[in-house]
DNA sequence: TTGTACGCGTTATCAA
DNA sequence: TTGATAACGCGTACAA
């Protein structure tokens, strides 16, 4: 296999010169740059990346950090990649499932210089220990977090759910069940304040029903129409953590031969294909902007720039639901 | 930034020796062991990998190459990933939209050393120019390849459709459509054939209906289903190119007020997760033992051996459509 | 068991 | 405009 020197050799020129020759760099008479260009051509040619990361000391590589693969990833790392291309760095994937130390792997990656920089969707292990790692590169996350080593596309949840509540209200619901998500994360506990604010606000008893937690799987959401079917004093609206789980609900409540919204109203959260194919009434989450910023916040570290973020904000999107 | 050489020095041994402890090579005492290792951990070294390629010679490092990112992309993404990471393997993900040049470009990572390997899933270039690559490193692709060069997951979708065929057949039906994808590719060709065996072997008129050619988006379902209710002559049962363009058919249908399968039977492909959310009688695509596959036949290639590849085939997934 | 020394392939500095 | 050469950081024959 052709190396640099070999080039120089058979072009009767330093390897110096063939360097510039590749990397387009001034100070080559247009002779010998076309002169080595063809034999580099003849050859056929091409620098070995490895040894150029080696020496640069960057690899134009970057990393996303997810445990496992879902519709909302695939929306982030689709956008992400696209801008990440755009900018000329290239985007490799490492799933953890709920190991602690893939995720560490990943991080390594950024430790030993294969990664430039890093975005990781969901973590696994405390904060403190991956921000140790901070120091060897450019770090942005999802997920909300306090520390100023590493970055976030972070939404506060709270306007977004909202929005939701607010959009029942102004349609005559009043009485709202919420299903939220990971009880652990945040965003369960800005929308449960969101929750709590709004019936503040409209004077309603947000304990009238229970509250489900940790919903998550489609088959909770199917669960939820059957323990609907059950109550005697009945609630008259959902709001879903996500339209995944929304549309557990929805389609279990018409298998019950219910009708919505007649029977109750539901709105899901996300905005996701699922959503525009039930005609879901959802809060859209512009997952996809993430991913751009994401890029976006990582390239302007690496290249000292401060290219302007993508506004990101919430927005209702009525369908048949509501 | 610590290197070998000063760990060694630190150490008070030689680079070799250090070299050894980290790869945990034999022919190191116990003690020097421990010592150097103590000092690897005090001054925080890793290996800086890009070092260790250009060595090597292999990036343990594959990539994934596809216009653009699916819902069926997403599966095959997932599972190829999760093979490799435990294969010892990384991938990244190159997007290529309809840029040729961009699909070259993933492939010039293979020459480059970037790349121990690749899975193309669809190409845009021709075939020729990227067997030329071949030479390069292990090359699968997911759709249909003469090529010995080239290595391929393809699965013939005529036993798939066949399936469909078969079952509606046996459910009664007698007046089917049949909704292709993309004319140009192969699937739509053993699909075509299917059905005409199909209408052979229980002396059906193929053409009794119009056939619908080049169909993938949800909407040109939902057109289906207008188009179905002005016909006077209607057909009683669809095959579909996808779930995706089931779904159309069916939830414009149950808007336009029509039941399913009362008024007309439905059969999607791929049993992705819109069929499961949407009770669509589909075909089971194995599309992530597809990836899993991939990642064999590459690593069969790349460490020479011969591990054995999952059993594929379709099946049948009976559910409310049909 | 340990060390020496070279090679992997490139970029960049400095001198010519 | 061009060339010589020193890094970049590591693995590995080969010698000791």
């Amino acid at each position: 296999m052709a190396n640099i020197q070999e080039i120089a050799k058979l072009a009767g020129v330093s390897s110096a010169t063939v360097s510039r020759v590749i990397n387009h760099k001034p100070h080559v008479s247009s002779e010998t740059r076309a002169h080595v260009q063809q034999i580099i051509n003849q050859l056929d040619y091409v620098p070995n990346i490895n040894a150029v990361s080696l020496k640069k000391g960057a690899t134009k590589m970057l990393g996303i950090v997810a445990p496992t693969f879902s519709d909302s990833l695939g929306t982030f790392l689709k956008n992400f990649t696209l801008a990440a291309q755009q900018g000329g760095y290239n985007v490799t994937l490492f799933l953890t499932g709920l190991d602690k130390q893939k995720e560490l792997e990943a991080f390594e990656r950024l430790r030993n210089k294969q990664l430039d920089g890093l975005v990781l969707v969901i973590r696994l292990n405390e904060w403190d220990v991956l921000e140790s790692y901070a120091k060897y590169g450019p770090i942005v996350t999802w997920q909300r977090v306090e520390d100023r080593n590493i970055q976030s596309v972070f939404m506060n949840q709270y306007d977004g759910y909202m929005l939701a509540l607010e959009h029942l209200y102004e349609k005559g619901y009043r009485k709202i069940v919420n299903a939220y998500g990971n009880t652990a994360g945040l965003n369960t506990k800005s929308r449960e304040k969101a929750y709590a604010d709004f019936c503040q606000k409209y004077d309603l008893n947000p304990n009238e029903f229970k509250h489900f937690y940790n919903q998550g799987h489609m088959s909770e959401g199917e669960t939820m129409a059957r323990w609907w079917v059950d109550q005697t004093h009945k609630p008259d609206a959902f709001v879903m953590a996500t339209d995944y789980l929304a549309s557990g609900l929805v389609t279990e409540a018409k298998r019950l031969g219910l009708s919505i919204p007649q029977d109750f109203a539901v709105v899901g959260f996300d905005n996701t294909l699922v959503a525009h194919l039930l005609d879901l009434t959802t809060i859209h989450y512009p997952i996809g902007k993430q991913g751009e910023n994401a890029f976006i916040m990582i390239d302007n570290q690496l290249s000292k720039r401060t290219n302007p973020l993508e506004a990101l904000s919430f927005h209702l999107v009525e369908r048949l639901t509501t």
